[in-house]
DNA sequence: TATGAATGAGTATTCATTCAT
DNA sequence: CATGAATGAATACTCATTCAT
């Protein structure tokens, strides 16, 4: 094992080797002394890197956050269509596969910070969150540009954002669909642009 | 013969003698003893009408969500626009008032909703949003009716709902303009509806 | 259904109502509502005919322990040998078929008199004790008479009983094979008297 | 670096710490809280130390076993004949002095056991049971060496001991005189030894 | 005589965080 | 730098029994 050089390097190394953890337990069941087992070192030793759990869990949590941006600007620059891109942005959560047990964290998540007792819980929520609606204020830019779209506002970034929070909250209910109700609300609000980007696209 | 007491009435006696108690302390700070005291009965009385603390909990919150929907539908009637309508429809649990103590115990509600421990709790919540979509539904319908908009179909309810549910979600969020986001999402979603319902406004 | 004339038939009828229930529940989980429901009275009513909840376990044991007495005598008057009757005696708790529930609740009659907070659970053990030491008398002295055994008092019937008590505690064991120690109780104490039993057998 | 204590030893101290309490209280009135101020340390502290209420109980009452065995054995070693051996053994738990309270903590721990509701109960039961009948085995095979009984078999150790918690159990009853039925069973089953071993006592 | 509505005491357990070494 | 021993607050739920009608 190299040795650690600084506290942001031990930081990373202590959250890196708790990702799994996070993933089986959950944010609530996950208990410092199983995070300062796991990672090898004391517990005491665990508040010298972080403040509190709320703060490896953010390390943890943005790990997380930094693949699943990677993996969906990937998806996006392999897509033709702002529909298609949308879609992704949208959809990337529910996919088959490991995408379950993030998405259990991100509810655990946002529950706990629904629960609003923690200040940093919140900017930290915040910050997430600008980090995707980067994203998204970059597709529908370059939509307008390439004349996918008539005009940005009409897809404002901030209400696709909303929706896929609602996406995330609501599907926790039986008998709610998420592929369709992506698919419905695409259809909702692209119906005019649709068949521009056709059109691009079947040239 | 013994007293025969209506427990379905006694039920929504002790639910309405603890709404303020409820928005006082939210849902996870409530305690049994406390609720017992301010309905002015014995602990074991509560556990004579209600299964357990969701259970009051539940009886509790259908009172408010009774308030909101009659408060809807009085705004709905109101209304002339579907603009409108779908504008109280999202718009009224972030009023001024007193609305600000409902809004938290619904945050509270989604945040025990979403740790999934509880199928009562997911089975309450389905119910609770079947009815609001019913409201929904309504709207759209008497909309195209009305010919306010083209299609329901392009204003689908469930997408609506699941809109609505990021409003209450993302609203926890240090500078996030609830007001402004539902504009925004009802000028995105009623561009071209807009300009026929203006149409026969001004008639 | 017959109208009840005095109390002592009624205690007797809701008794009778409830031997399953006390089977099925056992005398810990078994409640007053329940008991009420099931004899098709008031919780009210059955106060008018017993003391308290034990009055009314002990009057259902009581007719289990009818039960048993009449079919041990059975099985006595059916058996030859002084040892198949002592066997009988012990072993009949232990029966395959419905024996394990009444095994069972015994456990649990005995579990609560060791906790030894009720004189009337000691006095009504005792009254059993006695009920099924009088048989044992009467099988040792018979055996006397037929020359069984050499003398009563070396097969004293309190010993019995003790070693019958605790079969039945020991009975909860893991790795605990009643029947064998049954047998080598009786090998052990018969010893001398089996060879002239069998002598008398085998004429 | 942080102090590392012996685990095995602080658990020893802590349940030496409460054998009065558990003497005085019994099982069932023994509350975490109250263990936790007697051992001077707080309540999680003894969950640091202890999985639960019943590991702790079974700590302690370890420390009245191994008393009790080993004031057994020294009686065993003070005694001539195997009659003197095995009425120690059924009667120490009935002697005067401070006795019966351990025989009360003993009836409360078989009555729990007899519930059935903890599989560890039953096994610490099992483990407790063994050791005892390790000795049994060593007095009876001794005796056979020693010419004092015929055969070891014709008082199985297994039989001793079901007696032995019958005698436990039926203490409990009114008018039941311990040492009485302790001098009849040993009389019922040594006769025929007896006369050989006072023989060999004789010489 | 019958009823059933009302009552209320009592307790194990978890885990983030601190700080003495 | 690292550690891990110690801590303690906080709460739902059951059911035998009573007594007003």
């Amino acid at each position: 094992m190299a040795i650690i050089v600084n506290k942001e390097e031990k930081r990373r190394h202590i959250a890196l080797a708790c990702r799994e953890l996070l993933l089986e337990y959950g944010i609530n069941s996950l208990t410092i002394s199983h995070i300062a087992q796991t990672a090898g070192v004391g517990k005491g030793t665990i508040y010298e890197y972080f403040e509190n759990k709320e703060d490896i869990v953010f390390e943890i949590i943005t790990t997380f956050i930094a693949d699943h941006e990677k993996k969906l600007l990937e998806r996006v620059a392999g897509s033709d269509s702002a529909r298609q891109k949308l879609f992704h942005f949208l959809n990337m959560l529910f996919e088959e596969g490991d995408a379950h047990k993030h998405l259990k964290v991100y509810k655990e998540f946002l529950a706990i910070s629904l629960m609003g007792e923690s200040k940093e819980m919140l900017a930290f929520s915040l910050q997430c969150r600008q980090r995707f609606m980067a994203i998204l204020d970059t597709v529908l830019h370059e939509a307008k540009t390439l004349g996918q779209i008539i005009s940005p506002e009409a897809l404002c970034a901030n209400s696709f954002a909303v929706f896929a929070t609602g996406l995330v909250v609501d599907s926790r209910l039986e008998g709610f669909h998420v592929q369709h109700e992506i698919n419905l609300f695409l259809n909702s609000i692209m119906t005019m642009n649709e068949k521009q980007s056709i059109k691009k696209e079947s040239k």
